[in-house]
DNA sequence: CGTTTTATTCCATTTTCTGGAACTGATGCT
DNA sequence: AGCATCAGTTCCAGAAAATGGAATAAAACG
């Protein structure tokens, strides 16, 4: 009945552990293949990015080359966009170039990005003001995603991507939101996951973590201490919610070898205060309580 | 036999004459349904251009009452968005926004269109140097396109979008474009053709439009002197191609009541110039005469 | 003018999309 | 707590679109 889809799940490839080795970038061009996607729509947006990535005009043909991808299905792409409005041939009728439409398009995206903008400008200065990497998650489905992160700037730390997941159980913003979701709501999700051990502090027992989930509760404020990965700590509160529960979190993380629970205790007003400003943003962005409008 | 997809055609809706009237905006919002598009990957695009008109977050709901769309099939396009990394749920998994891989997508769309932004800026100089409307043109099919262009400050002007496309018979750059054409080649093209009749100056002879092509070939230089649009002279020239024949032309554009043929003459140096510079360009972004690496 | 390279069209097969209807889960009201 | 309401999600059979090997057309080359 697992009816999950294909995401970006915990693999810890991709959390990659920087210690005393800063910026170590892989860099690795397959100059390959370079299109994926489940459907054929996504893999139109796929070449978008191929194309996005080019400062160039190009050609069919080098595309054929770049990708692998067959000649006609290639053409027919290219095709489709070119009558949309996204790309343009250029001159020769054989170099393609990006069209009016996908510029727009870019640019309104970026344009109206008002809330990235004003939620990452609040992470950045709280990471500036505290000196430690911060995250503001959300859940999703059974799991915890990093919606945005800021790294701090000292050369020890942990490497996380924005976009990845992690389980429940063993982060201190999914035990915010566990803890506040009614107890029957609480025990659905639980049964849907297994409380993997990660170290050995991670709470595998169901009756350990809810008792961990009902102090949380009461704390208004969740630790993760070296549950999920050796040697992490994480302080995390909730980004309060206009109505209704959130489902928002915010979180500094740390090396335990400099972030101590006394030191993320410390954090926590700053953190509240972060937290309260990004509600505020949201609440401006989210089209109100109730419906449409005429 | 005509396999002619559809196109932006010459409306002449399009080509708004603003006189003694600028910056008229419509500006109606229908409010109503936005998507369209001939294929599920274009609607798909169409769908993401609705997404990126909102700096607020939207919901499922919200969307099925601005576009019209079934809720089954818009949830699935979200979904499909979701899982690809080009939007994310936020916080109580109801609310979407623009997710990390979108935002990317954009920003390398505009980051790397340095041909087009200096192309640009090339125009914006010649405009302001000579003080009437410019175009960069190109043979798209068996008509004109406007691949770019910028408005003169001039409060009478003709108002003409980028994208949109004009018949070869009765605009400069089109009789520039047929005059480099091999014979066999030009007359392949000009049976595709009617040679509609816009203004009394329309060439719509056939022998008559020869000759013009003939005397426009050797000046290097074209007219069009009304034959278009009434009470709009037009002066063009070829950017000249690296190798083979150019298919992009650079074009001035002023009301007959302030741009007589002499002073558009007066305009050549400049135009020339600024042909050579968007040549310049040109080259260093076209991939190399011969096709792949290895 | 023949040769080569690249673009385009064809089309039978496979895959995906579509959207009405039914279902599920959450929220709100009494 | 129990029912009403509303938004989100799943189902599925018919309709539509994508796929890519092979053939064809059109330029570019020499």
């Amino acid at each position: 009945m697992l009816s999950i889809k294909f995401r970006n799940y915990y693999n810890l490839d991709q959390i990659t552990t920087c210690i005393e080795n800063i910026a170590m970038k892989p860099d690795m061009k397959p100059e390959i293949a370079k299109i994926d996607g489940d459907t054929p729509a996504l893999r139109l947006l796929s070449l978008l990015e191929v194309i996005a990535e080019k400062d160039r005009f190009f050609t069919l043909q080098g595309l054929v080359e770049e990708t692998g991808l067959p000649k006609p299905t290639l053409h027919r792409m290219l095709q489709q966009l070119e009558t949309a409005g996204m790309l343009q041939r250029d001159g020769d009728n054989r170099h393609y170039g990006t069209g009016v439409r996908l510029r727009r398009l870019a640019e309104n995206l970026l344009l109206n990005n008002t809330v990235q903008g004003a939620r990452h400008a609040v992470l950045s200065q709280l990471v500036k003001e505290i000196g430690e990497s911060c995250n503001i998650t959300a859940l999703s489905g059974n799991e915890v995603l990093y919606l945005d992160r800021v790294e701090t700037q000292a050369p020890l730390r942990f490497y996380l991507h924005p976009g990845s997941q992690v389980p429940v159980h063993c982060s201190a913003s999914g035990k915010l939101f566990l803890a506040q979701m009614k107890p029957a709501q609480r025990r659905r999700l639980l049964a849907h996951v297994s409380l993997e051990r990660f170290t050995h502090n991670t709470l595998t027992d169901l009756s350990l973590l809810e008792e961990e989930i009902e102090r949380v509760g009461s704390a208004g404020h969740a630790f993760d201490d070296e549950e999920f990965l050796p040697g992490l700590l994480c302080i995390a509160v909730l980004v309060p919610a206009a109505r209704g529960r959130s489902n928002l979190g915010l979180a500094v993380q740390g090396p335990t070898m400099r972030l101590s629970r006394e030191k993320a205790l410390s954090f926590l007003p700053a953190l509240r205060e972060a937290a309260q400003s990004i509600a505020a943003i949201d609440a401006e962005a989210t089209p109100d309580g109730n419906a449409s409008a005429s």
